[in-house]
DNA sequence: TGTACATCAGTGAACGCGCGTTCACTGATGTAC
DNA sequence: TGTACATCAGTGAACGCGCGTTCACTGATGTAC
């Protein structure tokens, strides 16, 4: 069962690798307590040693899992170049990410409305940073201005359902690989 | 309680559309049987005079709430036309819908992951429908031919994303009057 | 008109169940002398 | 070496609770004569 391997050491961090996969596999309702204990080969009650309720622990893994798109999406955009590198960087960020961790993602994708933004900070929603980066580059005269929030709605889109469309298997394969075609979507819509 | 209007008359559909309603503000998981009771002003056991289980009356409300948008879709999609106007015509037809029964388009992204799919058949499911009018349209020569599957996920980002920024109150008003922006979003995405 | 009966939408109360959580306890391990 | 004690990760059993669902019943309404 404990196959999955956690990315740090000690028993803290296996409840977050098996907790996590199991979220994005079957969505935080729809997975109990015991399923977890079980997954780490537990009782449940250790796992209240851990953390303080099942709430926490999802509180734990959203905002975890939300901090590293956040922070790399910030240094791409502040990183020094035009629009279009800037673009670039981020949109490989994330399907670096994305490919790397997909069960991540996959968690991201599934609690993405669970009404757990509260515990985000707006530096590192990346929906946020998005929105930024293209106002910025239209405010700068980098593309033309337009509607800066659709726009950037557009571009997290383009990103979004490609990733959604592999999560199902309509794709097949990494994002990675197409991340050229996404990128060049992304530029097409913006300029 | 019980002043959300229900489309057709009597109680089932009174149900239907309380029920819809606390779906699409909660998710079906956050929402209990007791709560749908209550907002239509009956006592819990009286709903199961008219569905099964609340697993069939969630059921019901999904397959429903796709008929529509996957019936109107294929019309727009075999209408004859270049390719242009088909997915403009798509494209409008979701904005009309989205911005006419708002509920039921909040009930479809919250559910949107919840394994309800095979309920849902493939001719009117909106996913495919977008991915065959972008691969015939490749196959006829009208756009470049390319990953048709990733042209196709673009164009549906370009339509979910800012619907879902618009649920957030990111964007303010409806989808229609951006309409056009999102028209031209997806022909350069697609030529 | 009054009486007897059938119908049936609607309900109060209870059902079993699995949930998240708590707590008193165990038992292996390390340390002191 | 053996004995006594402290530590503490880990657990079995139970807790109260709200869930979806069932069922025997009510009581208003319509119909027959």
């Amino acid at each position: 069962m404990a196959s999955v391997a956690a990315k740090g050491s000690g028993k803290r961090e296996l409840i977050r690798a098996q907790a996590m996969r199991l979220f994005a596999e079957r969505g935080v309702d729809a997975v109990s307590v015991q399923d977890i204990a079980s997954a780490c080969d537990m009782a449940k009650p250790n796992l209240y040693a851990h953390f303080k309720s099942k709430d926490e622990l999802i509180r734990d893994l959203f905002v975890e899992g939300y901090r590293d798109y956040g922070r790399l999406m910030v240094q791409a955009a502040e990183a020094p170049g035009p629009f279009r590198v800037k673009l670039e960087r981020m949109v490989r960020v994330i399907c670096g990410l994305h490919d790397q961790d997909n069960l991540r993602f996959r968690f991201i994708v599934m609690t993405q409305h669970a009404n757990l933004w509260s515990v985000v900070a707006d530096e590192v929603n990346p929906m946020e940073i998005v929105v930024r980066l293209v106002a910025s580059a239209m405010a700068a005269g980098e593309i033309p201005a337009r509607n800066a929030e659709l726009v950037a709605a557009g571009i997290v889109g383009l990103v979004v359902q490609p990733a959604t469309f592999l999560l199902y298997g309509r794709i097949g394969g990494a994002l990675t690989p197409v991340a050229d075609d996404i990128v060049s979507m992304c530029m097409r819509v913006a300029t």
